[in-house]
This record gives C-alpha cells, sequence and structure tokens, in this order.
DNA sequence: TCTTGACTTGGAGTTAACTCCAAGTTATAG
DNA sequence: CTATAACTTGGAGTTAACTCCAAGTCAAGA
C-alpha cells in the first residue's frame, strides 16, 4: 500500500508542481516526506490522496490555512473526541452550503443570460 | 432609481471597504464613479447590484479578472451578438458546475467524519 | 573519470487582492 | 474663523500562494 514515488512522479499524478509539493511540506500541509538514503523524498498513493483532497478543496475557494485543521482529520479516526474539530467542521459545512447556493445563483444567472440575455436586477443578495 | 449614496454609504450598504471600492475602480472592475461637484463620488442602487454580483461571484471563487467581461455582460444586452462572450459563459459554467460537483463531494466527505470518523479512501478524485 | 540528470537546500522574486498612509481639499458646525 | 469630518490622490506595504534560482550532492552511464 505505499506505490513509492518520486516528487516527479507523484507530481505529474497530483498536477501539483514539484515546488508546490516542498512548499506544501515547509508550511506544514503534508507531512514531512519520507526519505530515501540519499534523502531524497518518496511518496506514496496515500500521499497522492491528500493531494487529491487538497486540490479538491483549493476548488471549493477554501484557503491552504482552513485545510489544515481539515486535512488533519482526514488522517485521525474520531472527531467525536474533540468538539472544537467539530464545530469546526459543522461551520465548514455551512459555508460550503451558501457557497453552493451562490453558485447555483450565479448559474441561474449565466441560464437566463445564455437565453435571452436581460439585465440583471435584483436577483443578487448583498451579503 | 438612482438613491445617491456617499462612498462610506455604499461600503456598508455593499460590505467592501472603501479602500477596495476605490481599488475594484481603479482595476476597471466597476465603472468610473460618478462625482459631486466637490469631486466626490457617488452611487446609485445599480451600483450596489453591481458589487452584490462581484461578492457573490467572489465567493464561488472566481478571481477579479475573470468577472470582468462577466460584469460587462450583466449591464450589456444581448450576447447572442458577441460569439465570444457567449462561450466565455459557457465554459464558466462548466467550471462552476464542477466546482459545485467538488463541493458537495466534500460535503458528503464532512457528512461522513460527522457521523462516523472514518478515513478517507479514493473517495476524492485527481483534477 | 567525467558528465548528465534527478534531486537537495535556503532564499529571493512574483502576482493578486487588498490595505494603509500622508498630504491635500472642501463643507459644515460652533 | 477655525476645527472637525468626509472625502480626494498617488503610492507604499502586506498576505497568501506560489515560482524561480543558485549552489550543492549523489548515482549511473560512456
Amino acid at each position: 500500500m505505499s506505490d513509492n514515488f518520486t516528487i516527479k512522479e507523484i507530481s505529474k499524478l497530483s498536477g501539483l508542481s514539484e515546488d508546490t509539493i516542498r512548499y506544501y511540506e515547509k508550511i506544514q500541509l503534508l507531512p514531512p516526506a519520507k526519505r530515501k538514503d540519499n534523502g531524497h523524498r518518496f511518496y506514496s498513493s496515500t500521499d497522492k490522496d491528500i493531494m487529491s483532497l487538497i486540490t479538491c478543496m483549493k476548488k471549493t475557494g477554501m484557503s491552504l490555512n482552513e485545510m489544515k485543521p481539515f486535512l488533519f482529520l482526514s488522517q485521525e479516526g474520531d472527531i467525536q473526541l474533540d468538539p472544537n474539530l467539530y464545530s469546526l467542521l459543522q461551520s465548514h459545512k455551512e459555508k460550503i452550503e451558501v457557497q453552493i447556493k451562490g453558485m447555483q445563483i450565479i448559474l441561474e444567472f449565466i441560464n437566463n443570460k445564455l437565453k435571452k440575455g436581460e439585465g440583471f436586477g435584483k436577483t443578487f443578495y448583498a451579503e
């Protein structure tokens, strides 16, 4: 369950640049990479999964700092034990739901535009 | 249909800071503000609507530059005339749909976490 | 043995999106 | 008339998230 990828390989697999991967390690978004005898980093498919998670979360507009406790969570087991993390997740969930709604509104707006080409009115809510 | 707000007022109404509003004008995200005799900016409720649109689009992770043709669109009438803008909108639509799906996956992940607290597997797609 | 290529490091540079500041102008209230 | 508050400008500074670079190490092939 650990396919031993070089940084170049995991870079291609994950879509993140080598620099970005090292940067993520530096800011502790990724755990310190395992090293070969010569000091070179190597990665497992679990690492790839984490990178995919990061990519996915970034698409939702989450900042790297916001992700940290979240990523920690993905490896730890039981949240129930940590009420802080639990409520953090809850509020994240709500944020994302708001975001999805916002995007659906924009989607509607676009669909209208693509059909008719009318202006916009009070369709958009402030804050 | 133009309630004549000062920059301070529109700032409170829109949630954007005065500096940000001037910045948006500088980078041409907002049209040049109308001026009173003394040179002070003033705004209408249409301006407020545009600002709300910007806020809404930002929530979806769109960059200010990406928004520009979009905002232009919101005031112009018929897109059908401009095939460039039309396809731009189309691809934006698809991007947003992908984003929504990504967020729904994360939402599921969170929901699972909140209940059981299990690890994550191949649930997340790369790129 | 020498060269090539894949990696290592620390640190500097870049871009987007603000955010702050100093210096100046104008309108109103006391 | 003067102080205060609300605005103006241009430009400098900040933060996040990279991105690039120079100098060095190490292993394998000609």
